[in-house]
DNA sequence: CGATGGCTTGAGGGTATTCAAGTGACGTGG
DNA sequence: CCACGTCACTTGAATACCCTCAAGCCATCG
């Protein structure tokens, strides 16, 4: 159920090395030399926090931020009315409330944790430091700032312009081990309930969708274990119409101006 | 209908200084002290490029990024069946392509120009030499990558939770100058086809959207411009319903999550 | 063994979409 | 100058989709 990678283990037990396996894994620290990173050792710790702790508050003064070595981190805005909007979902490797240091210290969202994690937390003014300070750093901070976004940008947009059968197919894509294109298995990461919050749409409205899914493209869940037998199937059933829309519809010609 | 700035109709009389207060505009160089913005006087070019222009496809070798300075730029990706997902839309002080940095030198997205725009095009190897070899010019570059992103999160985010009338309602408060409370004149930026389609939404929608705002708030929209008299009251009709649970607004109600 | 929470399923209703026709503004060419 | 096409926009009717409310199921847990 949580994801402990071994290099977490490690780090953890406390050894001087520990850390840096750990912080290895965060995209932030991928192409930094080791003398870099071991500058974040010290001040470094290793925790792990339970489902249903809450890391911070919208507007709260904000102090650490946090490595994500396993398990989820749901960032929300909380409404007047008390509903929740989910921002983002995060997991292994991403980085969680680093955005405060360009808000004048103040969280713009709040985290809370949705499954298990294992984090590595350190303080929000070496992290400033060490990108005032080193070129490598801030570069390193930009290039994982803008994949993060890239990547949120495009499953943003296109989840609008899709249905929600296919926002649902789209999900369990981003989750598929693609090494094999024949069978696959794995789990889902948290609860339905939460999936269909994230991907905008109601619980039970991603239960009929699942419903849907099964039957178009085959796929067993059951609990929380998913089967596909063919990928190809549900590729075509998500990006399909979008390939094949209208080849013999030749009213509607596109805008074009260039 | 073209929004050119004075400092940018000196930009292009050629003068050294005219550059200068053309880039300041940009949030990029906000904080940059004169001496920093000056590197990039000479390898600057002011231009001006007409509705349909496109500046770069998804995929393209990236040379030049863009400093906006007034006009309409709009970021989209091309699906296999010829319709367009937009996943931005630019204007004054706003980057174009400048992410390609970070991707290989590729543009990860087409870009088109909308509405009449005045940019500054600049090398992309300087900014990448500058963001190499300046501190504080790496950091303008994060908080200005930061703050663009963090505004757009909550566009999206808030988008996929309101109806169609709200969404324009958002859509013109942003746009709303927003000095007085009195009665507001602004014209629309672009095509309402395209606002439709910045908003998600279907052209008809649009227009039939369009009309229960003018019933619900009193406003007007006559061809491209619009007049607000009470602005209270489309703010309330924007957000009111995420502000008061359900006080038995049961027609309009919309959308919520646990 | 009830209670809770996550999930499913049904019925009903509302909103947005699609298809389609029609209007008006604009530019072009006769 | 006007006929004409194009394009942006509006409006109507029928439909698809998703939401809400509500009941029922099943597992977990005290």
């Amino acid at each position: 159920m949580v994801l402990l990678a071994a290099s977490f283990e490690r780090a953890v037990s406390g050894q001087q090395a520990g850390h840096l396996a750990a912080l290895r894994n965060a995209r932030l620290f991928f192409d930094l030399p080791d003398a870099e990173i071991f500058r974040f050792n010290d001040v470094a710790q290793a925790r792990i926090y339970k489902k249903g702790k809450v890391l911070y508050l919208e507007g709260d003064a904000a102090e650490y931020f946090y490595i994500l070595c396993g398990g989820w981190v749901k960032l929300f805005h909380t409404m007047a009315n008390g509903d929740e909007m989910i921002v983002d979902m995060l997991t292994k490797g991403d980085l969680v409330g680093e955005s405060a240091l360009f808000e004048k210290d103040r969280h713009t969202s709040s985290a809370q944790v949705v499954e298990d994690v294992s984090v590595v937390s350190i303080p929000l003014r070496v992290l400033k430091d060490r990108i005032a300070n080193s070129q490598t750093m801030a570069l390193s901070m930009l290039s994982a700032l803008s994949l993060h976004h890239r990547r949120h940008y495009g499953e943003m947009a296109l989840n609008a312009t899709q249905s929600a059968p296919q926002r649902i197919g789209c999900f369990l894509l981003r989750l598929c081990p693609r090494d094999k294109t024949k069978k696959v298995v794995f789990q889902l990461p948290y609860d339905k309930t939460l999936i269909a919050d994230t991907l905008g749409m109601n619980g039970a409205t991603f239960s009929r969708a699942l419903n849907m899914l099964r039957l178009k493209t085959g796929l067993r869940i059951k609990g929380t274990s998913v089967e596909i037998d063919v990928v190809d199937k549900l590729i075509k059933f998500v990006y399909g119409p979008m390939a094949t829309k209208d080849l013999r519809d030749n009213k509607t010609e596109r805008r074009r101006k260039a």
